[in-house]
DNA sequence: GACGGAAAGATTGATATCAACGTAAATGGG
DNA sequence: CCCATTTACGTTGATATCAATCTTTCCGTC
C-alpha cells in the first residue's frame, strides 16, 4: 500500500501547517466572502471595490499602473472592468497623448456608490481587525507586502 | 467637478493603505503567481498542490472536511477535482456507509506527481519564507488563521 | 524617415470562485 | 413508521485569474 517514493506524513503535516502560500489563499477565500457579503447591498464584490477606490483619484490612471498596484495581470484587469462598464459605474476612455494606452475614470454615478460602499467597508473591517491583536494589523500588512513584491534578483 | 458627497482623498488612500482584503488579495496572486510558475513543469497549479496534499492521507477524506479545511466553496472543490480526475491523479468514490457522501483519494500517479512537487515546494517556499524577518513567518500564520475563521457570533 | 525593440492592451482558452437553486440521503421527533 | 429538518453534493451562471499569443503604437537609432 504504501510506497517507499511516496510523502511521508510527517511531511504532508509539515507542508500543510506551514505553507505561506496556502495560508494566504485560504485567508484571501475567507476575506473575499465576507466583504462580498458586506457589500452584497450593493451589488459590489470585495474586488470591485478595491478597484473602483484604486480608480478614485484626481488623474484617471492607465490600465498597467492599476494592474500593478492590484498585483493582478492586465487581462485580468480588462476583464474586471467589464462588469463596471456595463452598470455604468466607471468608463474607459483613450489615453490623451499615448494612443496605445487607456485609462479609467469612475462615473457620477460610481463615485456615489462607492461613498455608499466606504461605511460598510469601515464597519466590516473594523470587526475584523478586532479578531487580531494589539499592532498586529500593521505587522501583517507589512509582511503581506513584502510577500506581494516580486522576488528580488540574487545580484 | 468634486461632489460634497464624494468619498475624500484621504479616506482614498486611508482604505488603500489599509485595507486588509486587499493586501491580502494581493499577496495571494502574487504568492499564486510565484508557485504556479515553479510548479508548471509539473503542470500543477499552487492550488492542485494544496488539494493534493490534503488529500495525501491514510483515510480518504469526504468533500466537506477537504473544503473546510481549504476555507473553499464546496462547490468549487467540486470544479477543482475535474481536472486532476481527468489526469488520472485523485479519484472520488462514494463513502461505504453514508450515500450522500463521497471521498477523495489520490492515485498512485497522484501519489507519485506529489513526490515530485514537494522538492519544489520546498525550494520555493524557503526563497520566499527568506524575505521575512526572523519569526515574522510564525506570526503571519498565526494572524492569517484568524482572519481565516469565520466570524464569531457575538452571544 | 525607416526599422527594430519595447510597451500597452485585447483575445482566447483553461481553471478558480462563489451564490442560488436543486436532489438525494440521513436523522430526529412524534 | 412518517414527516420535517438537516446534511452532503451537484449544476448553472456569473465573475476572477492568468498564460500564450496577437496587434497597435511609441521610442530610440541610424
Amino acid at each position: 500500500m504504501s510506497n517507499p517514493a511516496d510523502v511521508s506524513r510527517a511531511t504532508t503535516l509539515h507542508v500543510r501547517d506551514h505553507c505561506l502560500c496556502l495560508h494566504v489563499q485560504r485567508a484571501a477565500r475567507a476575506l473575499a466572502r465576507r466583504f462580498d457579503e458586506a457589500f452584497r447591498p450593493l451589488g459590489l464584490t470585495n474586488g470591485q471595490f478595491s478597484l473602483m477606490m484604486a480608480l478614485n483619484q484626481p488623474e484617471p490612471p492607465p490600465m498597467g499602473r492599476i494592474a500593478a498596484f492590484l498585483a493582478m495581470d492586465r487581462t485580468t484587469l480588462t476583464a474586471a472592468l467589464k462588469p463596471l462598464e456595463r452598470r455604468g459605474l466607471v468608463e474607459v476612455r483613450p489615453h490623451p497623448t499615448d494612443r496605445r494606452s487607456r485609462v479609467m475614470a469612475l462615473t457620477p454615478a460610481g463615485r456615489a456608490l462607492l461613498a455608499e460602499a466606504v461605511p460598510i467597508w469601515t464597519r466590516t473591517h473594523r470587526e475584523m481587525e478586532a479578531t487580531l491583536a494589539e499592532g498586529e494589523a500593521d505587522r501583517l500588512r507589512a509582511a503581506l507586502a513584502s510577500l506581494a513584491e516580486p522576488p528580488r534578483a540574487t545580484h
